[in-house]
RNA sequence: CGGGGCGUAGCGCAACGGUAGCGCACGUGCUUUGGGAGCACGAGGUUGUGGGUUCGAAUCCCGCCGCCCCGACCA
């Protein structure tokens, strides 16, 4: 039997309330005993053996200077170290026994659930279809577009064998599908009738990377990407247009990360693609991360796999394709926007769990009490609807110490903790405590349900205006080269400067700051200035910064 | 692919020629519970792998495999 006698209490949602340290062969055996008590009795958890664990370790600095959690590295000294700590602690994802591969945990796989299934919302009510096309790419397929194979071929796993003998033609892992799917369609587009094709992929992809972190860049990521064709470039630039306001939507939103909108310049425009548009978001780093991309592919892929079909005019054109994708790397996104010193910092609409409510009590008269009180509220919770759906929330009856429950669910972002002890229950109140900035205040429990939504919108609204906040205060206009370079160094961010368009200069800053071409963004004034680097003439001002 | 580091219990480490131990985590029990509780008992290891040296190898030598970090490329 459970640990807590009254787990009836308990949500079956979680891989446990006080998972804190994490061995999987633990975690599993912890699931295994709430499976056997929960929702669905016969269910055996997944096998999550060889991944690795990692204690909390909160022992080694039992007192914290400022913040409750004392294991994680510390944000601004060390974001790359903050940011492990962040993923692996709160059991989103962990390395796997594959090179370069990671394990997405069921905490971080919620996550890219809630934005994948907002995404797919977004693809389908602008026409779009599901469909699916094979893992594999024949060598001859993806090497018939001469700019695709030249980009993507460093980056290409190659199955070489099979059924025990070496295969006459190589099969590609897709590092992305349009030389597939360009094959296939040119037999489904034969008319200006069959025209537009809308079509998105949900699936997974490899890119083969030497250097891994989770959720940022693996060898291989799940995603979403679309693939539509029109006869003619106008419609297709439409649907570009389409692709990248869906990700902005998401972004901004849901994640409540504000983006830049732009186009690519020609050096980070994808392989094949005519251009490439996109959004930037800024990282609490003050580094940029693409967060999405819509490419137009022009007549390029159908060319290159002859496709064709006949126009209202009688006359045989190449269709105009698009395609575009958005990736768990927002996972890591959502993580590096909003995250802080205490761990993540979760939107409410994309957070798994939006409320924890803790209960605490000293004597059995007292847990009998506060009980009682919690089921008087969940009864009225199950019924409220967010922005995002019903209520997510979980008591958390587990036997760890209030303390501890809270520390667990700040570092895991939850966006608001409702205390109920037995001085509240005399008063008909609990303490909600707001994560983003560790507010505290009564709050009657009868009212709380009808609050709830709005208080969660709020707070929604709340996350997005501080990081454009940041990003605003992180973004320099700069006019001369030793101004970019003084700037960058010292503060780091976006720098909107002008540039005349030329890859050498592009080239040249990139080489000797690091910073790259985010975008040339879409809501920039024109403005006339001197490129950094030549002093030839710009037209507006382009986006630069430290990417990931 | 170049440079560096590391493989010992789930995690972090120790033992550095004499056959493996500590902390955390885990299990049981009792006491606890308003910001990461305490005590007691307990379970857990062919020391990544293959070979060599030696009376004896986690330890010394060689090969292999794997992972991590830093550089060039990417969602």
């Amino acid at each position: 039997m459970p640990v807590s006698s009254s787990s009836a209490h308990s949500c079956s949602c979680s891989a446990g309330a006080r998972t804190t340290d994490s061995s999987a062969d633990q975690g599993a055996r912890r699931l295994a005993r709430r499976h056997s008590i929960g929702r669905s009795p016969g269910e055996q958890p997944p096998g999550l053996r060889h991944v690795r664990g990692h204690a909390l370790g909160y022992h080694t600095d039992p007192m914290a200077k400022t913040g409750f959690v004392s294991s994680i590295a510390d944000q601004s000294e060390d974001f790359p170290g903050w940011y492990n700590d962040v993923v692996l602690k709160t059991e989103m994802a962990s390395y796997s026994p594959v090179r370069g591969c990671m394990i997405i945990r069921p905490y971080g796989y919620a996550i890219w659930e809630s934005m994948r299934d907002e995404l797919d919302r977004h693809i389908k009510r602008t026409g779009h279809q599901n469909v699916y096309f094979p893992l594999f790419v024949p060598r001859s397929l993806l090497e018939k577009e001469a700019e695709h194979v030249e980009g993507f071929n460093p980056q290409v796993a190659w199955v070489t064998h099979a059924g025990g003998e070496e295969l006459s033609e190589w099969l590609a892992i897709r590092p992305t599908s349009e030389a597939i799917i360009a094959e296939v369609v040119k037999d489904w587009i034969q008319s200006y009738r069959d025209l537009p094709l809308l079509m998105n992929l949900w699936n997974n992809v490899v890119r083969w990377e030497l250097r891994t972190r989770l959720f940022l860049r693996t060898a291989e990521f799940l995603w979403q990407e679309a693939h539509t064709f029109h006869a003619t470039e106008a419609g297709a630039a439409e649907n570009v247009a389409i692709g990248l306001e869906a990700y902005r939507s998401v972004s901004e939103d849901w994640l409540a990360i504000p983006v830049v909108r732009g186009r690519k310049s020609r050096a980070e425009t994808f392989p094949g693609a005519d251009y490439s548009h996109a959004i930037e978001a800024m990282m609490r780093d003050k580094r940029a991360l693409q967060a999405g991309t819509s490419h137009m592919l022009g007549q390029n892929f159908a060319k290159a796999a002859d496709i064709q079909f006949l126009d209202v005019d009688n006359v045989r054109k190449h269709p105009y394709g698009t395609s575009w994708g958005f990736s768990t790397r927002m996972v890591g996104a959502t993580i590096m926007a909003h995250g802080d010193e205490s761990g993540l910092v979760l939107p409410p609409n994309a957070a798994p769990k939006q409320l924890v409510i803790v209960p605490i009590f000293r004597t059995e008269e007292d847990r009998t009490a506060v009980a009682a009180a919690i089921d008087a509220l969940t009864a009225t919770l199950d019924g409220v609807t967010t922005a995002s759906g019903p209520l997510r929330y979980q008591v958390d009856w587990s036997d760890a110490s209030p303390g501890f429950k809270y520390s667990h669910w700040e570092l895991r972002g939850v966006p608001f903790r409702l205390e109920i002890g037995p001085r509240d229950v005399a008063s008909g109140q609990g303490v909600l405590v707001r994560r983003v900035d560790r507010t505290k205040e009564p709050a009657p429990l009868a009212g709380l349900a009808a609050e709830l939504p709005k208080r969660l919108a709020d707070y929604q609204k709340a996350l997005f205006q501080r990081a454009l906040d940041f990003r605003e205060a992180n973004t320099h206009s700069v006019d001369t080269y030793d101004d970019f370079k003084a700037t960058l160094e010292a503060d780091g961010g976006f720098l909107m400067a002008p540039w005349c368009g030329d890859a050498a200069c592009e080239k040249q800053i990139n080489d000797e700051t690091g910073a790259t071409i985010r975008v040339i963004p879409f809501d920039s004034p024109d403005e006339a200035g001197k490129c950094l680097i030549d002093g030839r003439p710009s037209e507006r001002r382009v986006l630069f910064a430290k990417a990931y």
